[in-house]
RNA sequence: GGCCCCAUCGUCUAAGCGGCUAGGACACCGCUCUUUCAAGGCGGCAGUAGGGGUUCGAGUCCCCUUGGGGCCA
């Protein structure tokens, strides 16, 4: 039975980087019938930022990627790591080490000084049992050291980069349990993959250093190792480095907040570092659970292209019905102070459906039809000056308003035919109204075609906003 | 700096055992549709980091260089 674990520390928001360590394990448990652990690393309480673990677990579940175990606590389980830490002493793959934070320190210090690798000289390793007993009954504090081999190499195989060796002598005497009695990483890791009983481990691939001695201590508590698999990391988009916040979003809620749709997110991550094979772009969980292979992984990092992202985005709001878009985009109107229950839902469907294929994100939604909520709307200047230069312009905007009211119907034909006739009588191009009145209507000269969107608003709304248009922009004129 | 990992268009990637004109997508640029924008359709630009081997044949295997990334400080 697979069984694989997303294992997060609870020091912030869930990065998208670990959104897609995540939804890779996830994929692999399903593909394989198995089983998907959360585990929550929260050892180090230093590092404990409150409401990160209500943040991963939101993050996981907006996007669609549920657990079948946990989540578990590593807090809850000290004990654990205590006895196995004491297991390791006994079996002497492990050792009490007193020395101080002074002496640690002032050791650093001289290496660098000599021009050393900094690193724990190995002091403590051959104490003998008396001092070691002396300074226990000092109560002394320590921390329990791996006692690494110096004269072996230690080897593991990466799932996907084949054999890695690494030289015990590379290798230190690292940390196992601190002098709190709280383990590090390491400890309680190896230990909690190990009685959960995990299978395969994918993590990032910035664990691959520290993987030996992961390997080590599986060895030396005699249990066999879970496949390791190390996965690419996420670059920033100026290709250097890892995507951090300067680069614009990287927490999976930012990017809701963004308007991003869940299923266009993990689409995009999926396939930063997999492919399905083929043409695929656009791919659905469940087929990814399909088709996903964890060998087709790739091992180089990936950059974050947010303009495919937003090109993915506007993909799946294409797709959606407009009633679906409708939930949706409400908490983006909400949050511009727009109530939708309190407009006709019928009508809202229609306004969305003029916009569905224009918008990227949901967020940019209100702002793109803000003028069918108010008429108070501001008047893009530039398409102002380009689509009002001719006086003129006013007069055939005045009389065409006016020429609306006795329009009996007002569908987007009828009003494409009046218009049309109503140019031929001026003598001018359709354009020379067309234009105008999407900016006047709208306020910008970009947007639907100007019959849907005429129709959608009904001719009362029209008539009112050319009126009221004309006279906002007339005395912008006069000002200047 | 030491150790480790990686290397196909600008970006994400495809090309099971070596055999193609190196394919797709985003972005970009044209053309088309048209009332603007978007979407769509058609087309274009653009890549195997460099150097050595192995081989009839190398993106694919080996070595070196370079470059990038990570970990430890």
């Amino acid at each position: 039975m697979v069984r694989v674990r997303f294992a997060p520390s609870p020091t912030g928001y869930l990065h998208v980087g670990g959104a897609r360590t995540a939804l890779y394990n996830w994929l692999f448990a399903r593909k394989n019938k198995g089983i998907f652990i959360l585990r929550i690393e929260d050892t180090d309480r230093t590092r404990y930022v409150p409401g990160s673990v209500e943040d991963i677990q939101e993050s996981l579940k907006w996007l669609g990627l549920t657990w079948d175990e946990g989540p578990y606590y590593q807090s809850e389980r000290i004990h654990l790591y205590r006895e196995h830490a004491e297991m390791l002493v006994s079996k002497g793959f492990a050792y009490k080490c007193f020395c101080s934070e002074e002496r640690l320190t002032a050791l650093r210090e001289e290496q660098m000084k000599r021009g050393l690798k900094p690193g724990y000289d190995r002091k403590c390793r051959n104490l003998s049992s008396e001092d070691t007993e002396k300074f226990l009954k000092e109560q002394k504090p320590y921390v329990v050291r791996l006692k690494i081999p110096l004269d072996k190499e230690i080897v593991f195989e990466d799932y996907l980069r084949g054999v890695i060796k690494v030289k015990g002598s590379e290798l230190e005497d690292i940390v196992l349990l601190k002098s709190d009695g709280y383990p590090t990483y390491h400890l309680a890791n190896v230990v909690d993959d190990y009685l959960m009983g995990v299978t395969h481990v994918m993590r990032a691939d910035e664990w691959i250093p520290s993987t030996p001695y992961h390997v080590f201590m599986y060895e030396a508590f005699g249990w066999e190792a879970p496949v390791f698999a190390h996965l690419p990391v996420i670059l920033a988009p100026d290709g250097k480095g890892k995507l951090s916040k300067r680069h614009g979003a990287t927490s999976v809620l930012e990017f809701r907040k963004m308007g991003i749709l869940p299923e266009a997110l993990v689409n995009f991550l999926a396939l930063l570092g997999w492919s399905p094979g083929g043409d695929r772009e656009i791919i659905t969980l469940e087929e990814m659970i399909e088709l996903f292979d964890i060998k087709k992984v790739g091992k180089r990092g990936s950059v974050f292209d947010f303009n495919k992202l937003y090109w993915m985005n506007s993909y799946y709001i294409r797709g959606k019905s407009p009633k679906e878009l409708l939930e949706l985009v409400a908490p983006f109107f909400q949050e511009k102070g727009i109530d939708l229950k309190k407009f006709d839902e019928g009508k809202l469907e229609e306004i969305i459906t003029l916009y569905q294929e224009r918008i990227r994100t949901l967020a940019e939604l209100p702002d793109a039809c803000a003028y069918f909520f108010t008429d108070e709307i501001t008047f893009d200047e530039d398409a102002v000056k380009k689509n009002f230069a001719k006086p003129e312009t006013f007069t055939h905007l005045f009389e065409f308003a006016k020429s609306l009211e006795y329009l009996k119907d007002f569908s987007k034909t009828d009003i494409e035919t009046h218009l049309r006739s109503f140019a031929e009588i001026k003598n001018i191009h359709p354009k020379e109204l067309i234009h105008p009145l999407r900016v006047i209507l709208t306020g910008r000269a970009i947007g639907p075609g100007l019959f849907e969107l005429m129709e959608v608003l009904g001719k009362e709304a029209c008539v009112r906003k050319i009126y009221h248009g004309l006279k906002k922009i007339q005395n912008y004129g006069s000002q200047e």
